[in-house]
RNA sequence: GGGCGGUUAGCUCAGUGGGAGAGCACUCGCUUCACACGCGAGGGGUCGUUGGUUCAAAUCCAAUACCGCCCACCA
């Protein structure tokens, strides 16, 4: 890019409004200067002000990330709110920050450790922390930059990250109580188990796919030797592990074999027939076999029948176990599987395979398929919080917009399961609890959470070791909210004043992972909801429309779209394209239309200050002595109303649609075209008012596009920054119906000239005669010199020799026919037009003459419906006048 | 198996009961004294399909088709 820049002199603010503007705006110096004073001067809070509290805290970012979409979406919302209400008299929080994001950061770590031939075992424990933290002061924080060149106006000094010392403490807080309370218990449960990572993984983690596969039908020989029980299983190779076949207890089929023993294939071990309501008849032979220790179902059955529940998959995913017969000792769960299939035909015992769709699932994180293993680990019941949820998302004590996400959150509030916790990770906050030699379990008292159990002198007797697990990553990210605030400390003023924060603003894909338990743990652990609004955006979807991953390599980089064209246009593409938490398809013409936007404001800018070269003065005297100055400043009004109302219901779209709308088509288009006349003369009352609405213009535009309005109100040799000044608010004074109304005439007036130029053939700086007539007629000469300037018309009494009229509502506008015109062209245009008017005509009498429609519409439907077909019949009998003229 | 969303102009999308809109693309004309990242005048749609409610349906209801997403322990 080599656009020439403008000096970068420092400027008193006196000298500013003559301030050179280039002819096109060039974002870039403008927005690097804004980034830093926003870093240097950030928008801090007083938490003990006497404003409204407003705050919302950012969805933390991992910690070594880096800006895509998906925050560029978040983070322009959640400014774009946070701007409006500081405008607006809040003491406005934008709570930054970020996650250590576990288990993605620790797979990233050891991935580089990787590529220097060093595992993090050879490091050890300590040694690894090390590095993630050398990696972490690095790279972290990485995204905090990315996130001020977007404009974000957080309060930087709060900075939070959710392993410092404070966050950690607030973790440690929880696991305590929640442990005093037996809500936090160790438990062996079925698990998911991620065999590259070494970890479980919460089911969230996990993604469902489905495969192709077999399903294997079995026999198991009955202990009398005659009869047998057919099974069906997809995973013959766990079969080692059964611990008994279960039927319905319905079932007549197998009433005679409950209570039997049978053999299982390929060992001789024999395992009962027991009855349980969970087997479903209808599917394979009705039989199943019960692996308690491979099958979350099967361990629920094992427990009610007090089965044994071995294994004989390892951590690794190798059959390993006593259990198993020597020649599959050691094999890989998927080798293991055909091994077992041809051991098992050859025995006899396999009765038929058939093609199947095996559901399985996969680590988000290594995409390895998850075994499901017995392990003991650290869970939270989630029982009697859920239901708290529930009520607060039931009584309205948290809205969720859309509204129809939350019948997403409160569905799996309904169904949820205990909560697995615990990861098999150096990385992340370690478990506070300790064992001794005989494994009793040693937590801290909720008194002193923090002394560690080994340093206690009550246990100084014992020989203690802590859990090596840590918990799982959004075991703190579920305390965001609060602890970025000072808790534990409930006195600390931040939390005083911010706490229960305003909004929450994310996608709807963590609605599970973070919103629902920050839900759980708000209600929890303050004893109130963490927010009061839940607002759920889509996802930013490809050009295809398909979603965006490293892996596909389809993404977007903000980073490049910003250098390409600016923050403000990114910002102005992803407010234009939300729409109730539907997912966007990106799209760069929308960036575009950003960039369109800003110039085109920076150069009403320019016209502007060609007349108010001293600045504005908001104090100015200002009479409404025009026609355009009386309409732009009820239009506004309107303009105020409708955006104020937005915002508050958080469409920010639509907001940022509204202004797109009003700025360009209503203000420039037709306000500074139309106030040229009275701004040449040098109408000091205009000019006023130019300056006055092109501030509100300014504010209104400001938490949408920070930076460009930023540096034009500056500009305008305003002192204090653009982001403390206070939002426009309605004068219901200003709204005019009858300038709105005279206005349109005007506009109608100046369209249908222009119409008439173009049919004529006339040049578009050729000055031209016109004849005004019509209701309207005097409305047009009261503003003759802005319909002259607007249309490059002069207005004349009669028109001599040939002409051509146009018909609009109350008025009828005739041109002499100067230049060439093709008239069939035009003939058939008009004929056309009566052809629509005849319908509509007919439309219209049909629904009047209609007795239902006249006593059933509201009177001001039918009223309209009158009018229109007037304003009809009149059109058309002037278009029909003026072709019998021609002819 | 259950739930949700989408289907409107060539493209990307707004619009949720009273005569269909935007941006881009397209046609024609403009170096008009803020802006060619612009200005002016235009063309283009039986609002997926079928049925219903209503004086009135893109909009509400019911089916249906296609596209997409989420949830789920029939092995």
């Amino acid at each position: 890019m080599d656009t020439p820049t403008e000096t970068t002199e420092t400027i008193s603010s006196s000298q500013q409004s003559s301030r050179e503007l280039t002819k096109q705006y060039n974002p870039f110096e403008v927005e690097d200067r804004w980034v830093k004073r926003w870093v240097d001067e950030p928008f801090t809070v007083d938490a003990h002000s006497d404003k409204p509290a407003f705050c919302i805290v950012i969805p933390p970012p991992n910690v070594n990330g880096n800006l895509h979409l998906g925050h560029a979406f978040d983070n322009t919302i959640i400014d774009t709110l946070t701007r409006y209400k500081r405008m607006k008299g809040f003491e406005a929080l934008y709570q930054p920050g970020m996650d250590h994001a576990g288990i993605t950061t620790q797979v990233q770590v050891e991935r580089m450790l990787a590529s220097e031939g060093v595992s993090r075992y050879d490091l050890g424990r300590e040694g690894f922390l090390k590095r993630v933290w050398e990696w972490k002061e690095q790279y972290g924080g990485i995204i905090l930059g990315q996130l001020q060149r977007l404009g974000a106006s957080a309060d930087w000094s709060r900075t939070r990250f959710t392993m410092d010392v404070g966050l950690s403490q607030a973790v440690r807080h929880q696991f305590v109580k929640l442990y005093h309370e037996g809500l936090a218990y160790k438990g062996e449960r079925i698990v998911n188990w991620d065999p590259v990572s070494q970890t479980t993984l919460s089911d969230l983690e996990v993604d469902r796919e489905e495969r192709l596969g077999k399903l294997y039908t079995l026999r198991y020989p009955l202990a009398d030797g005659n009869t047998e029980i057919r099974i069906a299983t997809v995973r013959p190779e766990t079969i080692f592990a059964d611990q008994a076949v279960a039927v319905h207890p319905d079932d007549e089929r197998f009433r005679d074999f409950v209570g039997k023993q049978v053999r299982i294939p390929l060992t001789d071990r024999f395992i009962p027939i027991i009855t349980d309501e969970a087997v479903e008849m209808d599917f394979g032979t009705g039989a199943l076999k019960i692996t308690p220790a491979h099958d979350p179902t099967d361990f629920d059955i094992g427990e009610r029948h007090n089965l044994a529940r071995p294994s004989v998959i390892d951590l690794n995913a190798k059959l390993t176990s006593d259990l198993v017969p020597t020649q599959f000792q050691g094999l890989d769960r998927f080798t293991a599987r055909d091994v077992v299939e041809a051991a098992l035909a050859e025995e006899g015992t396999l009765v038929t395979t058939q093609d199947y769709t095996v559901p399985l699932g996969l680590s988000q994180r290594t995409k390895e398929p998850v075994e499901p293993i017995l392990s003991e680990q650290w869970f939270v019941n989630t029982d009697a919080i859920a239901q708290r949820v529930l009520e607060g998302l039931d009584t309205g004590d948290i809205t969720v917009h859309p509204e129809r996400y939350g019948k997403v959150n409160r569905d799996w509030l309904a169904n949820l399961r205990h909560w697995n916790v615990s990861r098999q990770l150096w990385w992340g906050h370690q478990i506070p609890a300790w064992y001794d030699p005989e494994g009793n379990i040693y937590v801290p008292d909720m008194d002193n959470p923090d002394l560690d159990c080994d340093d206690d002198p009550r246990y100084a007797h014992l020989e203690l070791t802590q859990d090596p697990d840590v918990f799982d990553t959004w075991f703190s990210s579920n305390l965001w909210p609060f602890s970025t605030l000072g808790w534990p400390n409930t006195d600390d003023p931040y939390f005083k004043k911010f706490y229960p924060t305003s909004v929450l603003v994310t996608g709807y894909d963590i609605i599970f992972f973070w919103v629902a338990r920050m839900e759980m743990a708000g209600y929890q652990f303050t004893g109130e909801k963490p927010f009061s609004d839940v607002l759920l955006h889509g996802l930013v979807l490809d050009e295809q429309g398909q979603k965006m991953s490293k892996s596909k390599g389809n993404g977007v980089d903000p980073l490049e779209v910003i250098a390409e064209f600016g923050a403000d246009a990114l910002r102005f593409a992803m407010t234009y394209a939300s729409t109730g938490g539907q997912d966007i398809r990106w799209d760069g013409r929308r960036v575009e239309m950003g960039r369109n936007f800003n110039n085109k404001l920076w150069n009403a800018a320019r016209f502007a200050m060609m007349y108010l070269d001293d600045g504005i003065d908001l104090d100015a005297n200002a009479q409404l002595e025009t026609l355009p100055d009386r309409w732009i400043l009820s239009r506004l009004q309107r303009a105020v109303a409708d955006v104020t109302d937005l915002l508050d219901t958080y469409d920010i779209g639509a907001a940022n649609r509204r202004l797109y709308d009003f700025v360009w088509s209503e203000f420039c288009d037709w306000y500074l075209e139309a106030a040229k006349p009275a701004l040449r003369e040098g109408n000091t009352s205009t000019k006023a008012i130019l300056g006055r609405v092109f501030t509100d213009i300014l504010k209104l535009l400001h938490p949408l596009i920070p930076f460009i309005t930023s540096e034009l109100y500056e500009a305008f040799g305003f002192e204090t920054q653009l982001g403390w000044a206070t939002y426009p608010e309605v004068d219901d004074k200003l709204i005019n119906p009858d300038a709105e109304q005279h206005f349109k005439n005007l506009q109608d007036a100046v369209t249908a000239s222009r119409n008439l130029r173009t049919e004529a053939n006339i040049a578009p700086n050729q000055e031209i005669p016109l004849v005004i007539g019509g209701n309207a007629k005097q409305v047009i000469d009261d503003n003759a010199t802005v319909l002259e300037s607007l249309a490059r018309v002069k207005l004349q009494t009669e028109v001599k020799g040939a002409s051509l009229s146009q018909i609009v509502p109350d008025l009828e506008l005739t041109l002499p026919l100067e230049g060439l015109i093709d008239i069939d062209a035009w003939q058939a245009r008009q004929q056309k037009r009566l052809a629509s008017l005849q319908k509509d005509i007919a439309k219209s009498e049909k629904k009047l003459g209609n007795a239902k429609f006249v006593d059933n519409a509201p009177a001001e439907v039918v009223a309209e419906e009158k009018r229109r077909l007037e304003e009809s019949k009149g059109l058309l009998a002037g278009i029909e006048a003026s072709l019998a003229q021609l002819n």
